[in-house]
DNA sequence: TATTATAGTTAGCAAAAGCTAACTTGTCAA
DNA sequence: TTGACAAGTTAGCTTTTGCTAACTATAATA
């Protein structure tokens, strides 16, 4: 969790799954990444200590507000990536996959700018 | 050296050093990298390992042909993400050290198409 | 009620890649 | 020749983040 690339890809995942689902508990995180479920229940717990995720009694996840801004952040680099890597004509599929790479590594500022690029260009 | 960033960066240090000198040795990469002496033991004996690096009796790093290569390839991805994003505004500083860290996460067809851009309107 | 399945936890292993402490070795100067 | 510094190595620690094995607890079903 230092390089934070696995934090935000379980935020990221609890963010994703809560648009398409009201609950989403433990398991279906587990699932999505293709993570054990030990994997799963450390890096949430880590994530309720740094307060970006809550868990009620049922088992579902909840993001906090700054959980919730910090995975729609990422989520937004996702997508901003993506669709710049597909307009310069790679593939989809590995725009995506590559996308999801580095959207944990570049700076504010390189993501600002290529998301300025984009919206003028769109 | 899984994610290869790491045997990557050592890669592409030798290369960056071998330009500037016509002798490298594991000392001059810890001293660029900022990195501990027997870090770079080890992370020059697993290069070694793969055939990418020989040290010869006095000391001096040589790459390889394939670790040339591969360097080589590492140290292009550096110089046109770079220019990539320096192209968009980021700053030039900050555009290094992105492209740096992201240099080592994308795939070839992604590589290539922005290589392929960059060239366009160079 | 007894059984079974599902979700989750605990304990502990593994690999990668950084680190420090302390050692060896070789060279050079007094 | 001796002493000291510089380069490199060895041993072993640390953190992160995946894993498995085995447990618990809850809920549904026969």
């Amino acid at each position: 969790m230092d390089n934070r690339e696995s934090a935000e890809m379980y935020l990221e995942t609890i963010f994703i799954l809560s648009e398409k689902s009201d609950t989403v508990r433990k398991i279906d995180i587990s699932r999505y990444m293709g993570y054990a479920k030990p994997s799963v229940t450390r890096g949430i717990s880590l994530l309720e200590k740094r307060g970006l995720v809550t868990v009620d009694d049922s088992g579902n996840l909840l993001l906090t507000e700054e959980g919730r801004r910090e995975a729609q952040n990422i989520y937004e680099r996702h997508t901003v990536l993506t669709s710049m890597l597909a307009s310069l004509g790679v593939d989809e599929k590995i725009a995506a996959e590559d996308a999801c790479r580095i959207e944990h590594y570049i700076s504010d500022e390189t993501f600002a700018a290529i998301k300025a690029h984009m919206e003028k260009y769109k």
